[in-house]
DNA sequence: AAGAGAATGAAACAGATGTTTCACTAAATC
DNA sequence: GATTTAGTGAAACATCTGTTTCATTCTCTT
Protein backbone atom coordinates (compact mmCIF):
# COMPACT_ATOMS: atom_id res chain seq x y z
CA UNK A 1 0.00 0.00 0.00
CA UNK A 2 3.02 2.23 0.90
CA UNK A 3 4.47 1.99 -2.80
CA UNK A 4 2.75 2.42 -5.74
CA UNK A 5 1.44 -1.09 -7.09
CA UNK A 6 2.52 -2.48 -10.81
CA UNK A 7 -0.82 -2.81 -11.65
CA UNK A 8 -1.85 1.18 -11.05
CA UNK A 9 0.39 1.92 -13.86
CA UNK A 10 -1.21 0.10 -15.83
CA UNK A 11 -4.04 0.88 -15.46
CA UNK A 12 -3.29 4.65 -15.95
CA UNK A 13 -1.87 3.65 -18.93
CA UNK A 14 -4.92 1.84 -20.23
CA UNK A 15 -6.74 5.00 -19.01
CA UNK A 16 -4.43 7.15 -21.14
CA UNK A 17 -4.11 5.22 -24.46
CA UNK A 18 -7.96 4.55 -24.31
CA UNK A 19 -8.44 8.18 -23.48
CA UNK A 20 -6.37 9.23 -26.53
CA UNK A 21 -8.01 6.80 -29.00
CA UNK A 22 -11.65 7.43 -28.10
CA UNK A 23 -10.87 11.44 -28.43
CA UNK A 24 -9.82 10.60 -32.33
CA UNK A 25 -12.26 8.22 -33.48
CA UNK A 26 -15.47 8.01 -30.66
CA UNK A 27 -16.16 5.24 -28.39
CA UNK A 28 -17.54 2.34 -30.49
CA UNK A 29 -15.34 2.72 -33.41
CA UNK A 30 -12.46 1.74 -30.92
CA UNK A 31 -11.83 -1.43 -30.17
CA UNK A 32 -10.44 -2.86 -26.80
CA UNK A 33 -7.26 -4.66 -28.86
CA UNK A 34 -5.65 -1.39 -30.63
CA UNK A 35 -6.14 0.57 -26.64
CA UNK A 36 -4.49 -2.27 -25.26
CA UNK A 37 -2.10 -2.39 -28.39
CA UNK A 38 -0.87 1.33 -27.30
CA UNK A 39 -0.70 0.97 -23.53
CA UNK A 40 1.24 -2.07 -24.43
CA UNK A 41 -1.02 -4.27 -22.24
CA UNK A 42 -2.74 -7.52 -22.29
CA UNK A 43 -6.42 -7.42 -23.76
CA UNK A 44 -7.22 -9.92 -20.26
CA UNK A 45 -5.96 -6.89 -18.10
CA UNK A 46 -9.27 -4.33 -19.46
CA UNK A 47 -11.51 -6.76 -18.37
CA UNK A 48 -9.52 -7.24 -15.11
CA UNK A 49 -8.59 -3.89 -14.04
CA UNK A 50 -12.02 -2.61 -15.22
CA UNK A 51 -14.73 -5.07 -15.78
CA UNK A 52 -14.98 -4.46 -19.56
CA UNK A 53 -15.52 -2.38 -22.50
CA UNK A 54 -18.45 -0.23 -21.16
CA UNK A 55 -17.06 0.30 -17.72
CA UNK A 56 -13.58 1.28 -18.87
CA UNK A 57 -15.45 4.10 -21.20
CA UNK A 58 -17.45 5.18 -18.00
CA UNK A 59 -13.89 5.47 -15.79
CA UNK A 60 -12.31 7.51 -18.88
CA UNK A 61 -15.18 9.59 -18.35
CA UNK A 62 -15.37 9.89 -15.41
CA UNK A 63 -11.83 9.92 -14.28
CA UNK A 64 -11.24 13.51 -16.84
CA UNK A 65 -14.77 15.11 -16.23
CA UNK A 66 -15.45 14.79 -12.61
CA UNK A 67 -12.02 17.37 -12.52
CA UNK A 68 -13.72 19.77 -14.95
CA UNK A 69 -16.57 19.70 -12.89
CA UNK A 70 -15.46 20.54 -9.60
CA UNK A 71 -13.42 23.40 -11.23
CA UNK A 72 -16.40 25.15 -12.53
CA UNK A 73 -18.30 24.52 -9.37
CA UNK A 74 -14.67 26.60 -7.70
CA UNK A 75 -14.68 29.11 -10.04
CA UNK A 76 -18.29 30.44 -9.86
CA UNK A 77 -17.78 29.80 -6.10
CA UNK A 78 -15.26 32.68 -6.25
CA UNK A 79 -16.91 34.86 -8.24
CA UNK A 80 -20.10 34.95 -6.49
CA UNK A 81 -17.63 35.87 -3.53
CA UNK A 82 -16.21 38.39 -5.12
CA UNK A 83 -20.09 39.37 -6.18
CA UNK A 84 -21.37 39.52 -2.33
CA UNK A 85 -18.99 42.51 -1.92
CA UNK A 86 -20.96 44.67 -4.38
CA UNK A 87 -24.67 43.47 -5.53
CA UNK A 88 -24.57 39.92 -5.45
CA UNK A 89 -24.92 39.67 -9.11
CA UNK A 90 -22.10 37.92 -10.78
CA UNK A 91 -21.13 39.28 -14.22
CA UNK A 92 -22.69 37.28 -17.43
CA UNK A 93 -18.41 37.33 -18.52
CA UNK A 94 -17.28 35.99 -15.38
CA UNK A 95 -20.12 32.98 -15.21
CA UNK A 96 -19.13 31.94 -18.60
CA UNK A 97 -15.54 31.87 -17.83
CA UNK A 98 -15.90 29.93 -14.45
CA UNK A 99 -18.28 27.54 -17.08
CA UNK A 100 -15.48 27.36 -20.06
CA UNK A 101 -12.21 27.92 -18.37
CA UNK A 102 -11.43 24.47 -16.71
CA UNK A 103 -11.19 22.38 -19.85
CA UNK A 104 -7.87 24.66 -20.52
CA UNK A 105 -6.66 24.58 -16.79
CA UNK A 106 -7.10 20.63 -16.87
CA UNK A 107 -6.07 20.63 -20.03
CA UNK A 108 -2.87 22.29 -19.59
CA UNK A 109 -2.42 19.81 -16.25
CA UNK A 110 -2.25 17.20 -18.81
CA UNK A 111 0.60 18.51 -20.41
CA UNK A 112 1.70 17.03 -24.02
CA UNK A 113 -1.87 16.90 -26.32
CA UNK A 114 -3.71 19.43 -25.26
CA UNK A 115 -5.72 19.34 -28.61
CA UNK A 116 -6.52 15.91 -27.84
CA UNK A 117 -8.18 16.66 -24.60
CA UNK A 118 -9.98 18.94 -26.07
CA UNK A 119 -11.38 17.05 -28.35
CA UNK A 120 -12.41 14.37 -25.98
CA UNK A 121 -14.17 16.77 -23.91
CA UNK A 122 -16.16 17.96 -26.66
CA UNK A 123 -17.05 14.43 -27.81
CA UNK A 124 -18.56 13.37 -24.52
CA UNK A 125 -20.86 16.10 -24.63
CA UNK A 126 -21.99 14.99 -28.11
CA UNK A 127 -21.42 11.72 -28.72
CA UNK A 128 -22.88 9.96 -25.63
CA UNK A 129 -26.38 9.78 -25.70
CA UNK A 130 -28.18 9.83 -21.96
CA UNK A 131 -25.63 6.68 -21.54
CA UNK A 132 -23.26 8.90 -19.28
CA UNK A 133 -22.15 7.16 -15.88
CA UNK A 134 -24.90 7.97 -12.98
CA UNK A 135 -22.04 10.15 -11.31
CA UNK A 136 -21.69 12.17 -13.78
CA UNK A 137 -25.22 13.11 -14.52
CA UNK A 138 -26.22 13.91 -11.05
CA UNK A 139 -23.00 16.06 -11.06
CA UNK A 140 -23.72 17.43 -13.71
CA UNK A 141 -27.09 18.49 -13.08
CA UNK A 142 -26.26 20.39 -10.01
CA UNK A 143 -23.47 21.83 -12.14
CA UNK A 144 -26.41 23.33 -14.97
CA UNK A 145 -28.82 24.11 -11.78
CA UNK A 146 -25.92 26.62 -10.45
CA UNK A 147 -24.95 28.21 -13.70
CA UNK A 148 -28.49 29.03 -14.59
CA UNK A 149 -29.01 30.85 -11.23
CA UNK A 150 -26.25 32.79 -11.86
CA UNK A 151 -27.02 33.43 -15.31
CA UNK A 152 -30.67 34.01 -14.55
CA UNK A 153 -29.91 37.15 -11.72
CA UNK A 154 -26.98 38.52 -14.05
CA UNK A 155 -29.79 38.80 -16.73
CA UNK A 156 -33.33 39.41 -15.31
CA UNK A 157 -34.91 40.40 -18.68
CA UNK A 158 -33.98 37.17 -19.92
CA UNK A 159 -37.29 35.05 -19.38
CA UNK A 160 -36.37 31.66 -17.74
CA UNK A 161 -36.97 29.29 -20.64
CA UNK A 162 -35.42 31.44 -23.19
CA UNK A 163 -32.23 31.46 -20.55
CA UNK A 164 -32.19 27.81 -20.75
CA UNK A 165 -32.32 27.79 -24.38
CA UNK A 166 -29.12 29.94 -24.66
CA UNK A 167 -27.67 28.07 -21.89
CA UNK A 168 -28.13 25.10 -24.38
CA UNK A 169 -26.61 27.31 -27.38
CA UNK A 170 -23.38 28.10 -25.29
CA UNK A 171 -23.08 24.54 -24.86
CA UNK A 172 -23.31 23.87 -28.45
CA UNK A 173 -20.65 26.90 -29.25
CA UNK A 174 -18.15 24.96 -27.08
CA UNK A 175 -18.85 21.50 -27.72
CA UNK A 176 -18.31 22.02 -31.09
CA UNK A 177 -15.80 24.61 -31.31
CA UNK A 178 -13.40 21.71 -28.60
CA UNK A 179 -14.28 19.34 -31.17
CA UNK A 180 -13.85 20.60 -34.40
CA UNK A 181 -11.71 23.71 -33.79
CA UNK A 182 -9.05 22.69 -36.20
CA UNK A 183 -11.19 22.07 -39.19
CA UNK A 184 -11.90 25.51 -39.09
CA UNK A 185 -8.47 26.10 -39.80
CA UNK A 186 -8.69 23.13 -42.24
CA UNK A 187 -11.17 24.96 -43.75
CA UNK A 188 -10.26 28.68 -44.05
CA UNK A 189 -6.57 27.18 -44.70
CA UNK A 190 -5.08 29.26 -42.14
CA UNK A 191 -6.98 32.41 -42.53
CA UNK A 192 -9.22 32.43 -39.36
CA UNK A 193 -6.04 33.04 -37.23
CA UNK A 194 -3.83 30.52 -35.18
CA UNK A 195 -5.80 28.82 -32.87
CA UNK A 196 -4.55 29.76 -29.57
CA UNK A 197 -6.68 28.16 -26.59
CA UNK A 198 -6.43 31.68 -24.82
CA UNK A 199 -7.90 33.69 -27.65
CA UNK A 200 -10.55 30.61 -28.24
CA UNK A 201 -11.94 31.39 -25.00
CA UNK A 202 -12.00 34.94 -24.97
CA UNK A 203 -13.83 34.22 -28.45
CA UNK A 204 -15.90 32.02 -26.81
CA UNK A 205 -17.29 33.84 -24.27
CA UNK A 206 -17.50 36.85 -26.06
CA UNK A 207 -19.75 35.67 -28.49
CA UNK A 208 -21.85 33.77 -25.94
CA UNK A 209 -22.15 37.16 -24.20
CA UNK A 210 -23.64 38.49 -27.17
CA UNK A 211 -26.16 35.54 -27.65
CA UNK A 212 -27.60 35.54 -23.77
CA UNK A 213 -28.00 38.94 -23.36
CA UNK A 214 -29.60 39.63 -27.02
CA UNK B 1 -36.81 3.47 -68.00
CA UNK B 2 -40.59 4.44 -68.32
CA UNK B 3 -41.45 2.47 -65.19
CA UNK B 4 -40.00 2.76 -61.54
CA UNK B 5 -37.98 -0.26 -61.37
CA UNK B 6 -38.34 -2.73 -58.30
CA UNK B 7 -34.69 -2.30 -58.07
CA UNK B 8 -35.00 1.80 -57.02
CA UNK B 9 -37.29 0.55 -54.64
CA UNK B 10 -35.49 -1.47 -53.13
CA UNK B 11 -32.77 1.10 -52.51
CA UNK B 12 -35.18 3.84 -51.61
CA UNK B 13 -36.18 1.63 -48.89
CA UNK B 14 -32.73 0.94 -47.86
CA UNK B 15 -31.52 4.66 -47.76
CA UNK B 16 -34.61 5.61 -45.65
CA UNK B 17 -34.13 2.60 -43.23
CA UNK B 18 -30.21 3.24 -42.46
CA UNK B 19 -30.78 7.13 -42.54
CA UNK B 20 -33.41 6.52 -39.80
CA UNK B 21 -30.81 3.73 -37.64
CA UNK B 22 -27.94 6.06 -38.57
CA UNK B 23 -29.65 8.87 -37.02
CA UNK B 24 -30.61 7.37 -33.36
CA UNK B 25 -27.04 5.51 -33.20
CA UNK B 26 -24.30 7.21 -34.99
CA UNK B 27 -23.03 5.51 -38.43
CA UNK B 28 -20.40 2.75 -36.99
CA UNK B 29 -22.92 1.40 -34.42
CA UNK B 30 -25.45 0.36 -37.05
CA UNK B 31 -24.65 -3.20 -38.81
CA UNK B 32 -26.01 -4.03 -42.24
CA UNK B 33 -28.03 -6.61 -40.89
CA UNK B 34 -30.05 -4.16 -38.85
CA UNK B 35 -30.44 -1.94 -41.99
CA UNK B 36 -31.28 -5.01 -44.38
CA UNK B 37 -33.98 -6.11 -41.68
CA UNK B 38 -35.96 -2.74 -41.31
CA UNK B 39 -35.71 -2.05 -44.99
CA UNK B 40 -36.80 -5.89 -45.29
CA UNK B 41 -33.90 -6.13 -47.90
CA UNK B 42 -30.90 -8.81 -48.38
CA UNK B 43 -27.81 -8.08 -46.87
CA UNK B 44 -26.18 -8.45 -50.09
CA UNK B 45 -28.88 -5.87 -51.78
CA UNK B 46 -26.18 -3.06 -49.80
CA UNK B 47 -23.63 -4.07 -51.58
CA UNK B 48 -24.81 -4.77 -54.71
CA UNK B 49 -26.55 -1.43 -55.38
CA UNK B 50 -24.10 0.48 -53.11
CA UNK B 51 -20.92 -1.13 -53.45
CA UNK B 52 -20.59 -1.37 -49.30
CA UNK B 53 -21.24 -0.37 -46.15
CA UNK B 54 -19.11 3.47 -46.21
CA UNK B 55 -20.68 3.77 -49.44
CA UNK B 56 -23.78 3.12 -48.40
CA UNK B 57 -22.70 6.35 -45.33
CA UNK B 58 -21.71 8.37 -48.29
CA UNK B 59 -24.47 7.58 -50.57
CA UNK B 60 -27.34 8.78 -47.36
CA UNK B 61 -25.65 11.78 -46.61
CA UNK B 62 -25.22 13.24 -50.02
CA UNK B 63 -28.71 12.50 -50.47
CA UNK B 64 -29.94 14.15 -47.63
CA UNK B 65 -27.62 17.10 -47.40
CA UNK B 66 -27.67 18.48 -51.08
CA UNK B 67 -31.52 19.12 -50.86
CA UNK B 68 -30.59 21.17 -47.83
CA UNK B 69 -26.89 22.69 -49.44
CA UNK B 70 -29.06 24.11 -52.80
CA UNK B 71 -32.14 25.22 -50.26
CA UNK B 72 -29.37 27.17 -48.68
CA UNK B 73 -27.82 28.46 -51.19
CA UNK B 74 -31.38 29.36 -53.25
CA UNK B 75 -32.95 31.37 -50.09
CA UNK B 76 -29.30 33.62 -49.91
CA UNK B 77 -29.95 34.61 -53.50
CA UNK B 78 -33.65 35.38 -53.19
CA UNK B 79 -32.12 37.75 -49.97
CA UNK B 80 -29.35 38.90 -52.01
CA UNK B 81 -32.21 39.74 -54.71
CA UNK B 82 -34.31 41.56 -52.04
CA UNK B 83 -31.03 43.12 -50.88
CA UNK B 84 -29.82 44.61 -54.19
CA UNK B 85 -32.74 46.64 -54.33
CA UNK B 86 -32.01 49.00 -51.67
CA UNK B 87 -28.20 48.83 -50.07
CA UNK B 88 -27.16 45.87 -51.33
CA UNK B 89 -26.37 44.29 -48.15
CA UNK B 90 -28.10 41.36 -46.82
CA UNK B 91 -29.34 41.70 -43.40
CA UNK B 92 -27.64 39.49 -40.69
CA UNK B 93 -30.93 38.04 -39.67
CA UNK B 94 -31.97 37.10 -43.02
CA UNK B 95 -28.36 35.47 -44.09
CA UNK B 96 -28.74 33.16 -40.67
CA UNK B 97 -32.31 32.40 -41.64
CA UNK B 98 -31.20 31.24 -45.17
CA UNK B 99 -28.55 29.65 -43.37
CA UNK B 100 -30.47 27.63 -40.40
CA UNK B 101 -34.26 27.41 -41.99
CA UNK B 102 -33.65 25.23 -45.07
CA UNK B 103 -33.37 21.95 -42.26
CA UNK B 104 -37.08 22.75 -41.40
CA UNK B 105 -38.38 22.84 -44.72
CA UNK B 106 -36.71 19.65 -45.79
CA UNK B 107 -37.56 18.43 -42.52
CA UNK B 108 -41.08 19.02 -43.25
CA UNK B 109 -41.04 18.26 -46.70
CA UNK B 110 -39.67 14.36 -45.44
CA UNK B 111 -42.77 14.20 -43.55
CA UNK B 112 -42.96 11.63 -40.71
CA UNK B 113 -40.03 11.45 -38.54
CA UNK B 114 -39.04 15.56 -38.26
CA UNK B 115 -37.15 14.87 -35.28
CA UNK B 116 -34.78 12.00 -36.31
CA UNK B 117 -34.40 13.83 -39.66
CA UNK B 118 -32.56 16.29 -37.38
CA UNK B 119 -31.19 14.29 -34.99
CA UNK B 120 -29.31 13.15 -38.01
CA UNK B 121 -28.06 16.21 -39.50
CA UNK B 122 -26.85 17.18 -36.68
CA UNK B 123 -24.98 14.28 -36.53
CA UNK B 124 -23.61 14.40 -40.01
CA UNK B 125 -21.99 17.91 -38.79
CA UNK B 126 -20.62 16.31 -35.30
CA UNK B 127 -20.26 12.92 -36.33
CA UNK B 128 -18.05 12.73 -39.43
CA UNK B 129 -14.40 13.61 -39.31
CA UNK B 130 -13.07 14.86 -42.34
CA UNK B 131 -14.34 11.47 -44.27
CA UNK B 132 -17.33 13.53 -45.67
CA UNK B 133 -18.02 12.56 -49.26
CA UNK B 134 -15.92 14.91 -51.42
CA UNK B 135 -19.42 16.01 -53.47
CA UNK B 136 -20.38 16.66 -50.13
CA UNK B 137 -17.13 18.84 -49.13
CA UNK B 138 -17.06 20.67 -52.17
CA UNK B 139 -20.14 22.63 -51.71
CA UNK B 140 -20.06 22.79 -48.12
CA UNK B 141 -16.69 24.85 -48.99
CA UNK B 142 -18.44 26.88 -51.30
CA UNK B 143 -21.45 27.43 -49.34
CA UNK B 144 -19.23 28.63 -46.10
CA UNK B 145 -17.76 31.10 -48.98
CA UNK B 146 -21.05 32.56 -49.88
CA UNK B 147 -22.22 33.08 -46.37
CA UNK B 148 -19.45 34.31 -44.87
CA UNK B 149 -19.25 37.20 -47.27
CA UNK B 150 -22.84 37.96 -47.13
CA UNK B 151 -22.13 38.31 -43.36
CA UNK B 152 -19.49 40.58 -43.67
CA UNK B 153 -20.85 42.74 -45.68
CA UNK B 154 -23.24 42.96 -42.94
CA UNK B 155 -21.05 43.11 -40.02
CA UNK B 156 -18.06 45.19 -41.48
CA UNK B 157 -17.11 46.25 -37.68
CA UNK B 158 -15.87 42.76 -37.42
CA UNK B 159 -12.85 41.87 -38.86
CA UNK B 160 -12.76 38.68 -40.99
CA UNK B 161 -10.92 36.21 -38.98
CA UNK B 162 -13.83 37.17 -35.70
CA UNK B 163 -15.88 36.59 -38.40
CA UNK B 164 -14.60 33.39 -39.39
CA UNK B 165 -14.88 32.05 -35.53
CA UNK B 166 -18.04 33.34 -34.68
CA UNK B 167 -19.94 31.13 -38.21
CA UNK B 168 -18.19 28.36 -36.84
CA UNK B 169 -20.00 28.84 -33.20
CA UNK B 170 -23.04 29.52 -35.12
CA UNK B 171 -22.50 26.03 -36.58
CA UNK B 172 -21.82 24.76 -33.16
CA UNK B 173 -25.08 26.35 -32.07
CA UNK B 174 -27.42 24.46 -35.00
CA UNK B 175 -25.44 21.45 -34.92
CA UNK B 176 -25.87 21.01 -31.02
CA UNK B 177 -29.41 21.92 -31.13
CA UNK B 178 -30.57 19.74 -33.74
CA UNK B 179 -28.83 16.42 -32.16
CA UNK B 180 -29.42 17.51 -28.35
CA UNK B 181 -33.07 19.21 -28.54
CA UNK B 182 -34.69 16.85 -26.65
CA UNK B 183 -32.60 16.84 -24.04
CA UNK B 184 -32.80 19.99 -23.12
CA UNK B 185 -36.65 19.60 -22.54
CA UNK B 186 -35.43 16.08 -20.81
CA UNK B 187 -32.95 17.33 -18.08
CA UNK B 188 -35.42 20.65 -17.31
CA UNK B 189 -38.12 18.47 -17.31
CA UNK B 190 -40.30 20.15 -19.56
CA UNK B 191 -39.27 23.76 -18.04
CA UNK B 192 -37.61 24.96 -21.48
CA UNK B 193 -41.00 25.08 -22.82
CA UNK B 194 -42.07 22.83 -25.58
CA UNK B 195 -39.69 22.30 -28.56
CA UNK B 196 -41.69 23.68 -31.55
CA UNK B 197 -39.52 24.15 -34.64
CA UNK B 198 -40.60 27.44 -35.63
CA UNK B 199 -40.07 28.93 -32.52
CA UNK B 200 -36.43 27.14 -31.75
CA UNK B 201 -35.62 28.47 -35.33
CA UNK B 202 -36.28 31.93 -34.06
CA UNK B 203 -34.10 31.15 -31.10
CA UNK B 204 -31.59 30.09 -32.68
CA UNK B 205 -31.16 33.09 -35.06
CA UNK B 206 -31.78 35.99 -32.06
CA UNK B 207 -28.95 34.25 -30.18
CA UNK B 208 -26.71 33.70 -33.14
CA UNK B 209 -27.36 37.32 -33.93
CA UNK B 210 -26.59 38.37 -31.05
CA UNK B 211 -23.15 36.78 -30.78
CA UNK B 212 -21.97 37.38 -33.77
CA UNK B 213 -23.02 41.48 -33.34
CA UNK B 214 -21.33 41.23 -30.21
C1' DA C 1 12.82 -17.60 2.21
C1' DA C 2 8.26 -19.26 1.49
C1' DG C 3 3.81 -18.98 0.45
C1' DA C 4 -0.58 -16.41 -0.66
C1' DG C 5 -2.63 -13.35 -3.55
C1' DA C 6 -2.56 -10.08 -7.21
C1' DA C 7 -1.41 -9.22 -11.92
C1' DT C 8 -0.11 -10.71 -16.51
C1' DG C 9 0.25 -13.22 -21.00
C1' DA C 10 -1.24 -16.32 -24.71
C1' DA C 11 -4.78 -18.73 -26.40
C1' DA C 12 -9.45 -19.91 -27.16
C1' DC C 13 -14.44 -18.66 -27.05
C1' DA C 14 -18.88 -17.43 -28.97
C1' DG C 15 -20.94 -14.04 -31.43
C1' DA C 16 -21.38 -10.25 -34.71
C1' DT C 17 -19.55 -7.76 -38.51
C1' DG C 18 -18.85 -6.55 -43.70
C1' DT C 19 -18.29 -8.97 -47.79
C1' DT C 20 -18.66 -12.63 -51.33
C1' DT C 21 -20.49 -16.47 -53.70
C1' DC C 22 -23.77 -18.77 -56.44
C1' DA C 23 -28.13 -20.63 -57.54
C1' DC C 24 -32.38 -18.65 -58.57
C1' DT C 25 -36.19 -15.42 -60.09
C1' DA C 26 -37.92 -11.38 -62.38
C1' DA C 27 -37.64 -8.21 -66.05
C1' DA C 28 -36.19 -6.24 -70.44
C1' DT C 29 -34.54 -6.98 -75.24
C1' DC C 30 -34.42 -9.20 -79.39
C1' DG D 1 -41.52 -16.69 -76.87
C1' DA D 2 -36.51 -17.30 -76.25
C1' DT D 3 -32.44 -15.16 -74.50
C1' DT D 4 -29.83 -12.09 -72.07
C1' DT D 5 -29.45 -9.14 -68.33
C1' DA D 6 -30.63 -7.15 -63.73
C1' DG D 7 -31.95 -8.16 -59.26
C1' DT D 8 -32.79 -11.21 -55.29
C1' DG D 9 -32.21 -14.73 -51.53
C1' DA D 10 -29.78 -17.96 -48.42
C1' DA D 11 -25.71 -19.49 -47.03
C1' DA D 12 -20.83 -19.42 -46.39
C1' DC D 13 -16.57 -16.49 -45.89
C1' DA D 14 -12.88 -14.54 -43.30
C1' DT D 15 -12.23 -11.26 -39.94
C1' DC D 16 -12.85 -8.72 -35.93
C1' DT D 17 -15.36 -7.92 -31.70
C1' DG D 18 -15.66 -8.28 -26.29
C1' DT D 19 -15.03 -11.69 -23.01
C1' DT D 20 -13.20 -15.79 -20.58
C1' DT D 21 -9.97 -19.29 -19.25
C1' DC D 22 -5.94 -20.91 -17.20
C1' DA D 23 -1.18 -21.39 -16.58
C1' DT D 24 2.55 -18.37 -15.41
C1' DT D 25 4.95 -14.54 -13.33
C1' DC D 26 5.43 -10.99 -10.17
C1' DT D 27 4.74 -8.65 -5.51
C1' DC D 28 3.78 -8.29 -1.08
C1' DT D 29 3.26 -10.22 3.63
C1' DT D 30 4.73 -13.14 7.22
Amino acid sequence: MSKIRNSEETKERILCAAQSLFAQRGFEAVSLREITAEAEANVAAVNYHFGGKDALIDAVIVRHMMPVMTERMKLLAVAQQRADESDGVIPVVETLDAFMRPFLMVMNESGENKALFAKFCGRIMSDVGSNLPAEAVEQFSIMVQKFTQALSQALPHVGQQELMWRLHFSFGVMAHTLMHGERLVEVTKGACGEPDFETTLKRMIDYCIGGLEA
